[in-house]
DNA sequence: ACCTGAACACCGTTCAAGT
DNA sequence: ACCTGAACACCGTTCAAGT
């Protein structure tokens, strides 16, 4: 009758989000987690249905950490907020490369619960956007944002930009770019003077 | 001493094309692959050092695909060449989603071949955003839209923007704001007028 | 109730043996 | 020279048997 549990799930969670960052998503096998919280590999199927499940309570927490990493109180700046997101983001994505690549990754099963999750992390996103470009246009701009965003730190980190130089002003020009046109074009850029007539 | 040769490296290559696409990078197993081609798996070695060469070899294919879904013969209008690339860009990553992601993936190892193939593949492009902005910020702004047009391309293929309606407006959005920035900011507004004194 | 060893199907990879 | 079967280490997963 004695039963004791040797471990729990977030137990596992954790021991697997030490192996992802650590050894990159092929590091998580159920021997190595089973082996991290001192358990055999069959132990784990008590408590998530098969490794895609385990891969997608390991995103959920991905997901909270990521949250909590964009988090900020609003200043009085909404451009200024919107920019110290964007460098937030990259910043999580360059400290933390698997756990973000992981939050995009085929492996983790598309389903309803993973959708809310991710819409739940993105509503800070999309309230500072709001306060840039208002209401309306809230949702187009900060999936543009969001785009420009994990596809730069998506191609950093697989490597690109790796000639030429600094990606740094690249990723300052793109960024200004939609800032401004988010902001209503009187941002980053003094309006020249009109061009003379033909 | 008779040893008739029963496949080629191009028809392996073209096996693994067609399991990639069909089946996604999963499915490109070096049983599956050599099956395809009427062989079995240990003969692929004397072909390939390893699974990673075989997947650097269809990388390489798939780069030239890419690269010759986006050329096309430039026109007299910049901002239109470049909006008509960014056009083909993301059919070729809706049209074969498993293609276009190997070019990013890790299962790809990072070599100095592989970093050769893409400078060359990404050339017309470059030069395509050079007749719009000049030589001097053609790599920044090449750099910009590249990542606006993966990270777009990538969380559209990883179901992101399930929800909320047709992505299309954000993407013009966000496009129309790096060209106009590219093009010196005249191109998709007009100014308005200046704002009264304070 | 939870844990375990043994087993199965499936990988990538090596290698001695065939022709 | 190229191809093959057999073998090995390693996966994910199942299940009957232990406590």
């Amino acid at each position: 009758m004695p039963a004791p549990a040797k471990t729990t799930d977030a137990a596992v969670v954790a021991a697997a989000r030490r192996l992802l960052e650590a050894e990159g998503p092929a590091g998580v096998t159920m021997q190595a987690v089973a082996a991290a919280v001192g358990v055999r590999a069959p132990s784990l199927y008590k408590r998530f249905a098969d490794r895609a499940a385990l891969l997608a309570a390991l995103d959920a927490a991905i997901v909270a950490e990521f949250a909590a990493a964009l988090d900020a109180p609003p200043g009085d700046d909404a451009v200024a907020d919107v920019a110290a997101m964007a460098a937030r983001y990259r910043a999580f994505a360059h400290t933390t490369p698997h756990g973000y690549q992981l939050m995009f990754s085929a492996e983790v099963p598309w389903t309803e619960a993973v959708a809310a999750r991710r819409r739940a992390a993105a509503a800070p996103a999309l309230a500072a956007v709001a306060r840039l470009t208002g209401p309306e246009r809230a949702l187009d701009a900060t999936r543009a944002l969001t785009a420009y965003l994990h596809g730069f730190a998506s191609m950093q980190a697989s490597g690109a930009f790796r000639f030429g130089g600094d990606p740094e002003p690249a990723f300052a020009l793109g960024l200004s770019a939609l800032l401004a046109r988010f902001a209503g074009e009187a941002v980053s850029k003094r309006r020249r003077p009109a061009p003379p007539p033909a």
